[in-house]
DNA sequence: CTAGGTGCAAATTTTTTGCACATGC
DNA sequence: GCATGTGCAAAAAATTTGCACCTAG
C-alpha cells in the first residue's frame, strides 16, 4: 500500500480509470467504465478503493454533484470549474489564483487557525450551455 | 414566496434559524434546534424549506460534511474555513480574497466559459484543535 | 374555493460495512 | 499462514416524494 507498485490489478486499474481522466468522475463512472474490462468488479471495491486514494494522498474529492462525490486524481493545486446547467466540472489553469503560503500565514497569524490548503471552484456557464 | 413578509409562520422560523448562527448547520440541526418550539415540524418540511431558501437566493448551500449538507444564509460572498479534525465550519472575513469581476471577465474571455460566481475554502485546524 | 404549506411515512439514492472467500508473498 | 483485497448483499444514512389534510386569504 506504500507505493503504487504494491497496488493489486483491481486497485491499479480504478487507480488508472480515475487518473486518466478530466471528467472529475464519481465512483459509478469508474465502476461503470471498468466493469467490460473486469467483469467480476463491485461497485463496493470501487468506493473503497476511492477511499484508499483519498487517504494515501492520490486522489481528492472535489464536491458533491447532484448527491454524488466526484473525483480527481490530479493533485496539483488548481481551481474547478462546475456547469451549473450541465454540471460538467472542468478544470481551470492553477495560474488563476494562487493564494500562496502568505496568504495562509497571514490566515494563520489573524484568524488563529493552521491552514493546510485551499479549494477555489467556480461557477457559471461551460461553453456548450451558454 | 416573493417577499419574506409572505413567508409561512414554519418557514419564517426556519430560515429564522439558520440565520441565526455562523455554525452553517444542517436540516438535521435546524430541525433539532426548532423541536422544543415547533412541535409540529417535520423534518421533510425543513428539507423542503432549505431547498426554497437557496432557489430563492436566501441561503446557500457550504458543502457536504460528513454526508450531511451544510447551509449558510449569509449571502455575502465570503470563504469559509473547514477544520479537519472537528470539521467546524467557520467564516472567514471577505478581504482575505477577492477575485473581483476581473477575473470573472478573464476567465470568461480565456477559458469560453461565463462566471456568475465562486466559492473559496481553507483547510487546517482550527483554534481548538491544533 | 384555491393555492401553497405541511406531517407522515415510504421510497430513493448513495455510500458503507460484515462476512466469507480469494490472492499474493 | 497471514495480511490484504474483494464480491456480494444487507445495512445505514441522508434526502426526496406522494398523498391527504390543513390553513390563510
Amino acid at each position: 500500500m506504500q507505493s503504487k507498485r504494491n497496488f493489486s490489478a483491481k486497485r491499479e486499474a480504478i487507480y488508472a480509470a480515475l487518473a486518466s481522466t478530466t471528467l472529475h468522475p464519481s465512483a459509478e463512472w469508474v465502476y461503470e467504465q471498468l466493469k467490460p474490462e473486469l467483469p467480476g468488479l463491485s461497485l463496493g471495491t470501487v468506493y473503497r478503493n476511492l477511499s484508499v486514494f483519498k487517504e494515501i494522498g492520490l486522489a481528492r474529492s472535489v464536491g458533491i454533484i447532484n448527491g454524488q462525490e466526484r473525483f480527481d486524481a490530479n493533485m496539483m493545486q488548481h481551481p474547478h470549474f462546475i456547469c451549473q446547467k450541465c454540471f460538467r466540472i472542468l478544470d481551470l489553469p492553477a495560474g488563476y489564483y494562487s493564494p500562496g503560503k502568505n496568504l495562509y500565514k497571514m490566515l494563520e497569524r489573524e484568524c488563529d487557525i493552521s491552514v493546510e490548503m485551499h479549494s477555489m471552484t467556480f461557477y457559471g456557464l461551460c461553453s456548450r450551455c451558454r
